[in-house]
RNA sequence: GGGGGAUUAGCUCAGUUGGCUAGAGCGUUUGACUGGCAGUCAAGAGGUCAUCGGUUCGAUUCCGAUAUUCUCCA
């Protein structure tokens, strides 16, 4: 059976049991401050587990892409070297909100296994709870029982908490689990040693495929647990294994999921796969993290030095890595399996076919730039090197390398590669200790706390947000929280309805306070958490269970509103100009500007600029009224033409914002009218990573300021001018003088200090042999420089020492010709430390040149007699 | 969010106890050689040493802040 085959069934067999099949949610978290990606085919319904939303189906299925790149069942190191371990993976999985429980899920599970896909009955195990003192929980009988009924009791394990208790995190919905084992040994190893006694034992041949996860608790900040009113199912089978089991293949690799990946790398790299451990697990990397890679792109992560897109850098580093040290692949070529994987995979994930272009681009771009990373680092190392050689050194301290790794990107494996291959050593626990160091460092700075909610009151009425008709309106706190990090302690407070937009789509959440006849309580900033609308203030009310009449700042939203709106005009003029390519890949609105990131492959020229420009501030002209319309069913929004994203998740109910033929689906506040936004100004076009452009530019007040302030230099100039009518050609006029003005003084200076020079000549002295120049002249130290390397450009056994004044300063220039300083040693340098006291400074120079400021003229005679004094000896 | 780097000619980069008229290679301009292309040789142009402050007689160099950027950790 073909893997797509394998998927489908799976759907459809849920379909069957009534389940309503859904879309996979976008790789990249929002909203959510606990989680980068998806790492769980549950989270996307995390909201309804923790009783913050609701399904419209009680019973839901889907295929979800996931990515796990660190935590206890995975590890980024870890991929490659075996046969099972994936970055991003699909997880299969069918849920029941408060609907059926254990006995369906149980059933269903085994039905799907042996009957729709046919796996052998005698290799399949499974685990239920066995309880947990501690914790005060039972043994899951009722698994126990239903599985009795379907499989002999030899096949069913007991699982102690680590195994078999299944926790979102610290706190929150939780539950026992029960999972189901394959067992795809061959027969003569069964023979040998029981599948039963391999179960949860990490062998890559008897691995767990599927977890049942029976939500029934709730895990409090102290740790206690309590029922759950309603109890869920929530199931997750992995698709790469599964896979594996039916297709009767012994690893995830040899799927028909990732051999085509993985035969394009051999052909591209010139190496056959199978033949060579460490080329194999090289190419398993690589398969595995363009994968990843393709996925996360396509939703809209670009790979970046901070937070998701830094997690995204080190998946396609670590690949580069590989390629380059296991595969001799020097140059970018990831890139250019891409294609296979869209084929294979592009049916099931459409997002893959329409963001090729950007995705191959963008890690053709990134492999390059780490590429160079990589040489500047070797660069570096044989620098090293060179070094240790010289101080005859035999190892590098773990405090470089990690230096090397740190600061330069430089993968320490390669360091201690190269290091070896010249004969040096490299302490890897040194520099493990240097790592351990940083990520303390990190921890401590971003250590928070987060305290249980306290409940105000449980059941009030209230309609949600409210604010896209009310600035202010009366509210009551449902619950609140303190958060601690580092230094500052905030609440979180939630409301029963509210005014306050939450930071969102790209829109800054609102601020405001809320306020009644005994106290205010201000409200720095709003955002969501899930779906739960959370307001930041630093001060708790005294009685939290009164009414409150909740503000708004006013002025704030309606700025923030121009430039929503502007941005959405903007982004149609986009498309008008430079066509349909142009995707929406990140914005930035709040009162001060916006800022739009979108795709397209070369720099907006300065026409396409004004002309996208001309097209925003017609349509603000046109004074299009808005045309908001919400709950409209996500295929009518389609078939109007709305404009949705990339990597954002959207349900079945969608809200649609029109201006005139601006179409976006959008849950941001905007104007009543686009006569409001007043003017729109571009002030800032750049590119922000392969493929991306970013646009920034401001609206009303704002823009208006910046053609005042424009307007103000221009008259300036234009009054400095003395009212010349061409203001470029008057200056271009200025510059043309100045340089020749500059020109003029340079020829002047030169024919001065020929004067100066001819004059000192004929003061020079001669003592001991040596042609003795010294006098206080009217230049300046850069000038007195040229004077001096002029007089001793053809002079023999010549020391010139000439004083010169500025201000209440004075400077001393001492130089010899180079003569001197290889017959007689002497030093000019050290002849201006003995006699810079003289003139109350200091100074120092080389041999030949040596310069000293001091504050006292009046000494400079003393130094020049102090100076023939030396020579006299 | 925290740590460590970097910013010097159009490009890639050197520049150590603070004073070497701030250099190299590539590119560019001009000239010579060659029938032309290409090339070789020679000469020249090109720098507020990121910005702003501080220490100092003197800062590209030391210190602080800002901006941009790279990198590691979270």
């Amino acid at each position: 059976m073909k893997a797509k085959e394998i998927r489908t069934k799976f759907l459809e067999f849920f379909e069957s049991k009534q389940h309503k099949i859904v879309p996979s949610a976008p790789l990249v978290v929002k909203n959510d401050p606990t989680l980068m990606f998806i790492n769980a085919g549950m989270n996307q319904f995390k909201d309804i587990f923790l009783g913050h939303g609701h399904s419209e189906s009680k019973r839901v299925a889907d295929t979800q892409k996931c990515l796990r790149v660190s935590g206890k069942h995975n590890d980024l190191d870890e991929v490659g070297h075996d046969t099972y371990h994936h970055t991003l993976f699909e997880m299969l999985g069918n849920w029941s909100f408060g609907d059926y429980f254990k006995k369906e899920a149980i059933a269903w599970a085994w039905e799907l296994l042996t009957e729709v896909y046919g796996l052998d009955k005698e290799s399949l195990y499974v685990t239920v709870f066995e309880g947990d003192k501690e914790d005060g929980t039972a043994f899951d009988k009722e698994s126990f029982d239903f599985w009795k009924a379907i499989i002999p009791e030899d096949h069913i394990l007991n699982g102690n908490k680590k195994d078999n208790f299944w926790e979102m995190g610290d706190s929150g919905p939780c539950g026992p689990c029960s999972e189901i084992h394959i067992d795809i040994r061959t027969i003569e190893e069964k023979a040998n040693i029981s599948g039963r006694d391999l179960i949860n034992q990490d062998h890559p041949e008897v691995i767990e495929i599927w977890n049942l996860v029976f939500i029934e608790f709730n895990r409090k900040a102290n740790g206690q647990l309590e029922t759950l009113p309603n109890k869920h199912i929530d199931t997750g089978m992995g698709f790469e294994r599964l896979t594996m089991a039916i297709q009767g293949v012994r690893s995830n690799y040899d799927t028909d999921i990732f051999q085509p990946i993985i035969q394009t790398i051999a052909k591209e790299t010139g190496f056959e796969y199978g033949k060579d451990k460490k080329k194999d697990i090289a190419m398993r990397v690589v398969a595995d993290h363009i994968r990843a890679l393709a996925f996360t792109i396509a939703d809209g992560q670009l790979p970046s030095n901070v937070g998701a897109g830094y997690v995204i850098r080190r998946i396609l580093r670590r690949a580069v890595r590989y390629a380059y040290s296991f595969l001799d692949k020097k140059e970018a070529f990831m890139y250019k399996v891409l294609p296979v994987l869209i084929q294979e995979m592009g049916e099931a994930f459409p997002e893959l076919i329409k963001q090729e272009k950007l995705i191959s681009k963008v890690i053709q771009e990134e492999e390059n730039s780490f590429l160079n990373t990589l040489s500047t680092g070797i660069m570096r190392i044989e620098k090293i090197i060179e070094q240790l050689t010289l101080s005859g050194q035999k190892s590098l301290s773990g405090k470089d390398a990690f230096e090397l790794y740190d600061t330069f990107g430089f993968p320490f494996d390669l360091t201690e590669l190269i290091l070896k291959e010249n004969g040096f050593r490299v302490s890897k626990a040194d520099f493990d200790k240097h790592m351990r160091e940083q990520k303390a460092r990190s921890k401590q700075a971003s250590i928070t706390e987060t305290d249980d909610w306290v409940i105000v009151s449980e059941q009030i009425e209230g309609n949600g947000f409210v604010g896209y008709s009310l600035l202010s309106t009366e509210i009551k706190i449902v619950k609140y929280r303190k958060i601690q990090a580092k230094n500052t302690i905030a609440y979180q407070l939630v409301f029963n309805q509210t005014p306050f937009y939450a930071e969102s789509g790209g829109q800054v959440g609102d601020t405001g306070f809320i306020q009644n006849e005994t106290e205010t309580i201000n409200i720095f900033d709003t955002k969501k958490e899930n779906n739960l609308t959370v307001h930041y203030t630093n001060q708790l009310p005294k009685n939290p269970e009164n009414t409150f009449q909740a503000h708004v700042t006013a002025e704030k939203r309606w700025m923030t509103a121009n430039n929503h709106t502007a941005a959405h005009l903007m982004h149609h003029a986009l498309r008008d100009v430079l066509g349909t390519h142009v995707e929406q890949k990140g914005s930035y609105v709040d009162a001060d500007y916006l800022r739009f990131d979108f795709a397209h492959f070369q720099k907006m020229s300065d026409e396409e600029i004004l002309q996208v420009e001309d097209l925003v501030n017609q349509a603000i002209w046109n004074n299009a009224p808005a045309n908001i319309q919400i709950d409209v069913d996500i295929k009518e929004a389609e078939k109007l033409g709305a404009i949705a994203l990339f990597g954002e998740k959207y349900g079945d109910k969608v809200r649609v914002v029109q201006f005139a033929d601006s179409i976006e689906l959008c849950g941001g506040t905007h104007v009543e009218a686009t006569g409001q936004i007043g003017l729109f100004k571009i002030i800032h076009e750049s590119a922000i990573a392969a493929g991306i452009r970013r646009v920034e530019a401001i609206t009303g007040e704002k823009a208006i300021a910046y053609y005042n302030t424009q307007a103000n230099e221009l008259d300036q100039i234009k009054g400095l001018l003395k009212g010349q009518k061409e203001l470029s050609k008057g200056v271009q006029n200025l510059l043309d003088e100045n340089k020749k003005l500059h020109k003029q003084i340079d020829e002047l200076n030169q024919l001065k200090a020929a004067g100066i020079k001819a004059e000192l000549l004929t003061k020079a002295l001669k003592i001991n042999g040596v042609n003795i120049i010294t006098s206080t002249v009217d230049l300046d130290a850069n000038n007195i420089k040229n004077l001096v390397f002029a007089l001793l450009r053809d002079a023999k056994h010549t020391l010139v020492a000439l004083g010169g004044k500025s201000d209440d300063k004075v400077t001393l220039t001492v130089a010899l010709s180079k003569d001197l300083i290889d017959e007689k040693g002497l030093d000019a340098g050290k002849i201006i430390r003995s006699v810079s006291k003289e003139i109350q400074g200091g100074g120092g120079g080389q041999a030949h040149f040596a310069t000293a400021g001091g504050k006292n003229p009046n000494g400079l005679e003393k130094a020049y007699q102090l100076i023939k004094e030396q020579m006299n000896k």
